[in-house]
DNA sequence: GCCGTTTTCGGCCCGACTGTTTTCAGTCG
C-alpha cells in the first residue's frame, strides 16, 4: 500500500510551493495529500483498475496530479518532486512538525545557515546563530529550543482513552472557574478521534473578566510550558505532554465557537461555502449577515439557519453528513444508555484480574442486565486460557453463580469464549463444547504476517463456523503500535452478511476496531455489530465509552448494535441459527 | 492545481497570537 508515501510526498511538495510562494498550488496539494491519506483503497490498486481517469476521480485529485502518482507507482520517484528536493535538500517533515516553524523559516534557515535537519537547528539555535538573521531574535530563537524539546518528548498523538478524562477533569475545573459561564471541549476529542492532537477549550465569560480566566488556565496544576497568552487564546503545555489551547469568547458567541472549533475543517470549510451562498458569512463569532449577527449563542442555531438539521460532532467528517442534514437525514445515532450488556468481558478464569461474580456485579452496577464471560481459550497458554475440559468446568461454575446471586431474573451471566483463531482459520476448542456456550467470540492473536489473500481466507472460514457468533477485535491493530492484519474488506463484509457472523466494534482505547469506515460499511451492508469492552478487570467495564464513540462515528443506531437488546430478545437472537439472524 | 447551483475561467475560509516591526510576516488551527 502505498498511500500513505503518496501523501507524504505531496505534502511535501506543498510545503516547498510554499517556501516558492506559489499562489494556491499548496493549498491544492495539500488537499490532494489528505484525500489520499483518507483512502480506503489501496491507490495502485485504484490506477491498476482504471487508469489515469480512475485516478482523476479521486476527490482534490485532477489532471496535474494524477500524472504525478502515475509517474510515482511506475517510476518510484517523481521528477518535479526530485527537483524542488534539490533546491531546499532539509528533513522538511521533521523541520515542519516543530511548533513554530513553517516553510519560509525551514527556507531561511536553510539559507542562511544550511540547516538540514532537528540536530543542525538545534545546534545553531543553542550556538546563538538564529536570533541574529533578520526578522528573528532571542524569543524566536528560544521558542524553536521549546519546540523541539516538546517535538521529542512528545511527537505522537495520543488515545482519546488518556486524553477524555483528562480533558473531563480540566473541563469541569473550568466550568466551575470564576467568572466562567460555561465551558467546554471541543476538536478533534468531541468529535471523539481515535487518537488526539491536542485539547481544544472554549470558555464563554464576560469581556472584563478575560484576563482572569486565562490567569486561571495557564496556572492550571497541569500545565508545564505556556506557548503564547492573549486576551482572547492561550496555548499551553501540559505534563502528560498534550498540548492545550483555550478560547475565550462572549457568551452571544458561544455556540458559533463551539461549531468552529469542533470542526473537521473540510466540515467547517463547506458549512462556510452554504453560509456565502446564502448571503452570509460564518465564522468563531457567529452567523452574519453583514454586520448583524443572527446566530451564533447556541451551535443548533447555525445548522438550522443554514438550512441543515443539527449533526452530532461524531459525523462531522464531510462524509455527506452535511448532505443528510440538508435532507433531514441524520440518524439517531446509538447512545450510552442504548447499551443492556457487555458481550466481550474476561475474569481470572484466563488472564482477567477480578472473579465471574465480581465482573458480574459490577455489569450489574452499571445498570446492565446481563454480560457475556469470554475468557481465552487453550492456545492463549499465557493467559491461562482454557481447554475443553476446563472451559465446561467454567460453565457449570458459571450456572451455580446465576443461580446463587441472580435468581429472581433481573440480571444474567452469559457463558461464553474468545476462541483463537489459528493460522489456517480453524479453532483451538472443538465444536461439540463451543455448542454448549451461549455465546462464542472468535478472534485472531498470532501470525499477523500473512498475505491479504490468506488471511481473508482464514477470517472467513472462521466466520463458517456456525458456532462463531462473533469476530471479536477483526483486524487486530494496536494504535500507534501495530497495524490491523491485511484484508479484503469486501469479501469479509460479504462472508459475514452471508454466515450472519456478527462483528465487534471493541472498546480497548488501543484498539477501537472496526474503525469508524468499516463501521459504516458493516452497517450499510445491514451486518449486525457488537460493543464489547474486552474488558480484563472490572474498572475497564466503563472502556464502553469509547466504544459507543466509534459506533456513533460509524453511524450506528440502536437497531444495528446486538447489546441494544434486552436479556429475553438477545437470548431469542442468539437461538436462531446464525443464517436467520440478519 | 482543483473545481463547478458563480461550470472551462476565475476564484480559492478566516481570524488570533507572536515577534520584530512601526504596518506586517509567519504560523497555527
Amino acid at each position: 500500500m502505498k498511500n500513505e508515501e503518496i501523501a507524504r510526498i505531496l505534502y511535501e511538495i506543498a510545503l516547498y510551493l510554499e517556501m516558492k510562494e506559489v499562489a494556491f498550488k499548496p493549498a491544492a496539494y495539500e488537499k490532494a495529500a489528505e484525500s489520499i491519506e483518507a483512502l480506503e483503497e489501496d491507490v495502485e490498486d485504484i490506477y491498476k483498475k482504471g487508469g489515469l481517469k480512475a485516478l482523476e476521480d479521486i476527490p482534490a485529485i485532477g489532471k496535474g496530479i494524477s500524472e504525478r502518482i502515475k509517474e510515482y507507482l511506475e517510476t518510484e520517484r517523481i521528477k518535479d518532486y526530485e527537483k524542488l528536493k534539490k533546491q531546499i535538500p532539509v528533513d522538511i517533515q521533521t523541520l515542519s512538525a516543530i511548533e513554530g516553524i513553517g516553510p519560509k523559516l525551514i527556507k531561511l534557515f536553510y539559507q542562511k545557515l544550511k540547516i538540514k535537519n532537528i540536530g543542525d537547528l538545534e545546534r545553531a539555535a543553542k550556538a546563538g546563530k538564529l536570533a541574529k538573521l533578520p526578522h528573528s531574535g532571542e524569543k524566536l530563537q528560544e521558542k524553536i529550543l521549546k519546540g523541539i524539546e516538546f517535538y521529542r518528548r512528545s511527537h505522537s498523538r495520543f488515545l482519546l482513552g488518556a486524553a477524555l478524562p483528562l480533558a473531563d477533569k480540566i473541563e469541569k475545573r473550568l466550568n466551575k472557574a470564576k467568572s466562567v459561564i460555561k465551558a467546554a471541549c471541543a476538536g478533534s476529542l468531541r468529535r471523539r478521534q481515535e487518537t488526539i492532537g491536542d485539547l481544544d477549550f472554549l470558555v464563554a465569560c464576560p469581556e472584563r473578566s478575560r484576563g482572569v480566566v486565562m490567569d486561571f488556565f495557564v496556572s492550571m496544576p497541569e500545565v508545564i510550558h505556556v506557548f503564547a497568552k492573549g486576551s482572547t487564546k492561550s496555548m499551553v503545555q501540559l505534563r502528560s505532554g498534550i498540548a492545550a489551547d483555550l478560547r475565550v469568547v462572549d457568551e452571544k458567541s458561544f455556540g458559533a465557537a463551539l461549531q468552529y472549533f469542533t470542526g473537521n475543517k473540510d466540515h467547517n470549510i463547506k458549512l462556510r461555502k452554504i453560509a456565502i451562498k446564502k448571503g452570509y458569512k460564518l465564522n468563531e463569532y457567529g452567523l452574519f449577515r453583514g454586520k448583524k449577527q443572527i446566530a451564533g449563542r447556541d451551535e443548533k442555531e447555525i445548522y438550522e439557519k443554514l438550512g441543515l438539521a443539527w449533526i452530532p460532532p461524531e459525523i462531522r467528517n464531510n462524509l455527506n453528513e452535511i448532505e443528510a442534514g440538508q435532507e433531514n437525514k441524520i440518524p439517531r445515532l446509538v447512545e450510552l444508555r442504548d447499551i443492556k450488556g457487555d458481550l466481550q468481558v474476561h475474569s481470572n478464569w484466563s488472564d482477567g484480574s477480578n472473579s465471574i461474580e465480581e465482573m458480574a456485579m459490577a455489569a450489574k452496577k452499571i445498570g446492565y442486565q446481563y454480560t457475556a464471560i469470554t475468557d481465552h481459550t487453550k492456545d492463549l497458554a499465557m493467559t491461562g486460557g482454557s481447554d475443553e475440559k476446563r472451559l465446561l468446568k467454567q460453565m457449570s461454575e458459571i450456572d451455580k453463580i446465576n443461580e446463587k446471586l441472580f435468581k429472581k431474573g433481573n440480571f444474567r451471566i452469559l457463558k461464553g469464549a474468545e476462541v483463537n483463531i489459528r493460522k489456517d482459520g480453524s479453532l483451538d476448542i472443538k465444536d461439540e463444547v463451543l455448542e454448549k456456550l451461549d455465546i462464542v467470540g472468535a478472534a485472531v492473536h498470532s501470525s499477523f504476517n500473512l498475505s491479504k489473500e490468506e488471511q481473508t481466507k482464514r477470517l472467513i472460514r472462521a466466520m463458517e463456523n456456525l458456532h462463531i457468533d462473533i469476530i471479536f477485535h477483526p483486524s487486530g491493530r494496536l494504535l500507534g503500535q501495530r497495524p490491523g492484519i491485511e484484508l479484503d474488506w469486501d469479501e469479509i463484509f460479504k462472508a459475514a452478511k452471508e454466515t450472519g457472523t456478527i462483528l465487534e466494534i471493541n472498546a480497548q482505547p488501543s484498539r477501537l476496531d472496526l474503525n469508524d469506515d468499516n463501521i459504516r460499511r458493516a452497517k450499510n451492508m445491514g451486518i449486525k455489530l457488537s460493543v464489547g469492552t474486552d474488558a480484563h478487570s472490572t474498572a475497564e467495564l466503563s472502556y464502553n465509552i469509547y466504544g459507543i464513540s466509534q459506533a456513533r462515528r460509524g453511524w450506528c443506531e440502536k437497531k444495528d448494535v446486538i447489546n441494544t437488546m434486552n436479556f429475553p430478545e438477545i437470548l431469542a437472537f442468539l437461538k436462531k441459527p446464525k443464517s436467520k439472524r440478519f
